[in-house]
DNA sequence: TGAAATGTTGGGGCG
DNA sequence: ACGCCCCAACATTTC
């Protein structure tokens, strides 16, 4: 009788085009196991509205499949689950987060202690950072060779279907997704996360398939307008791995040649935007300071501000910028923002807060369902400026001409920030300028039912373009 | 994957 | 008729 082995699931939470998978069920019955917390530092485990996608997610998969569920120390868990099951090998894809290969070093100094083979297999990217150089042998700082690079490297390697597997039966000890506590007790601030999400592989394939049917084509033009729906929804399913970066690129490709036209441009938009993913990855993976410092070492001495009450405001949606307030509240509501407005609001932390980038970074890390080590800390850094191929730092972006440019009827401000939903288009991104008799027919009334603006934008930049002198100054 | 400040041009009002 | 000024509208530079 055949031994079994041990597949230790990390962010590929699905079947199809799965490496590690594949081989575990070439080996024998496939003990499927998934370790809660390993070894992550405490400030980088997964956050709230995660962990809610996390339960649902690994419901979805235990339904499927048995999975036995573990909490603690990986490679304890690991040699353990291997006495109890006498499997004899363990498989799993590689994690790039920085504390993850002192974790997998000793995953694999277990295994081998207990006498199992250990096969590391790739990650969830399309290329492996060790892989993408530049002529002199270097990783990219720079985006924009390093994608023309990617595009070069030629499609990634075709699909592995679902394998044949069986499930190892025996018994083995396993704690119950319920006991985990991932889900929000009260208040339930995931309430409406579940009418927009379908956590697990299937939720993903079909979201894949919606986007391409009804917003890939508007895709290059639409995909700044926060008040359309035609992005994918898909980093969350990404971050979990519930699909893989491949399957994505394979399905646009495959509409791309077939309909060509319209479809070129969108489709190539699109598959740059996944590049971002994987640039930010390949960052994190050379340098792995970057969620924590300034990737450009100048900038370590900034002179950033201390601001609880404004750092509260805008994490509650209540700075006055309609357009910021919007965009925190939608965060805060479904777990995830519109790029556009990331960037907006993350700029409006950072130039006009002065707050530092990493309180931004961590509030991002607790409420996005699709909080990712790599692109949250390359994008906080490029938004602050100090990152790699960064923005800048005097590109400051004005809340008021944004919202006007993105979301020129105001439409999205008015779902997100409803006590403004009333307000004519020309007042909707400054209801500090309305005359008072249309706030007054809005049911508007600044600094009771809806803030005055916390600053002063035009002053704000000034600040922070003196801020900016100063950091020049002392360099 | 900005925005503001500054510079240039050209049409029209007007003395 | 002419020059002058004002100021959009657009382009360039600077932060």
């Amino acid at each position: 009788m055949t031994s079994p082995a041990l597949y230790w699931l990390r962010q590929d939470l699905r079947l199809i085009d799965n490496a590690a998978l594949t081989a575990a069920a070439a080996q024998g019955p496939v003990v499927f196991v998934y370790v809660l917390d390993d070894d992550t530092p405490g400030e980088w485990r997964t956050g709230g509205a995660g962990r809610w996608w996390l339960h649902h997610s690994l419901a979805a998969l235990g339904a499927r499949v048995p999975l036995v569920l573990r909490r603690g120390p990986a490679a304890r868990e690991i040699a353990a689950v291997l006495a109890e099951t006498g499997a004899g090998s363990v498989h799993f894809a590689r994690d790039y987060a920085p504390w993850a290969d002192t974790i997998e070093r000793k995953v694999k100094a277990a295994c081998e202690a207990a006498g199992a083979s250990c096969h590391r297999y790739g990650g969830f990217l399309l290329h492996e950072p060790e892989a993408i150089r530049n002529g002199s042998g270097e990783p990219y700082r720079v985006y924009t060779p390093f994608s023309k690079t990617c595009f070069a490297a030629g499609e990634p390697k075709p699909l592995k279907p679902v394998p044949r597997f069986t499930a190892f039966t025996g018994a083995v000890k396993s704690d119950r997704l319920e006991d985990w506590g991932l889900l929000p007790g009260k208040p339930d601030w995931a309430k409406g996360f579940s009418k927009l999400w379908t956590p697990g592989e299937e939720g993903a394939a079909a979201r894949l398939k919606d986007f391409i049917k009804t917003g890939l084509a508007a895709y290059a033009d639409e995909r700044d307008r926060p008040d359309r729906d035609v992005t994918s929804r898909l980093s969350p399913h990404l971050h979990f791995g519930e699909i893989s970066p491949a399957q994505v690129w394979h399905a646009v490709r495959k509409v791309q040649l077939a309909a060509g036209g319209k479809l070129d441009k969108a489709a190539e938009k699109f598959l740059k935007e996944v590049l971002w993913r994987e640039f930010s990855y390949h960052l994190l993976t050379h340098w792995p300071t970057l969620p924590a410092e300034p990737f450009r070492r100048e900038f370590r001495g900034f002179p950033w501000r201390e601001d609880v009450d404004g750092l509260k405001a805008w994490q509650r949606g209540l700075t006055g910028y309609p357009i910021v307030d919007a965009g925190m509240r939608e965060l805060w509501a479904t777990g995830i923002m519109h790029n556009r407005v990331r960037m907006i609001t993350a700029s409006f932390l950072v130039k006009d807060l002065l707050i530092p980038w990493q309180e931004g970074e961590r509030w991002f890390w607790d409420t996005l369902v699709d909080a990712d080590i790599g692109s949250n800390a390359a994008s906080w850094q490029w938004v602050a400026g100090c990152g790699a191929d960064a923005a800048p730092y005097f590109r400051i972006f004005n809340p008021v001409l944004q919202g006007e440019k993105f979301d020129p009827q105001g439409a999205y401000v008015r779902k997100w920030v409803p006590e403004l939903a009333r307000l004519p288009d020309a007042f909707i991104h400054r209801p500090w300028e309305a005359p008072r008799l249309v706030l007054a027919a809005a049911d508007v009334e600044l600094g009771r039912n809806y803030p005055n603006p916390i600053v002063d934008h035009g002053k704000a930049r000034d600040a922070a373009l003196a801020a900016f002198q100063e950091l020049k100054g002392a360099a």
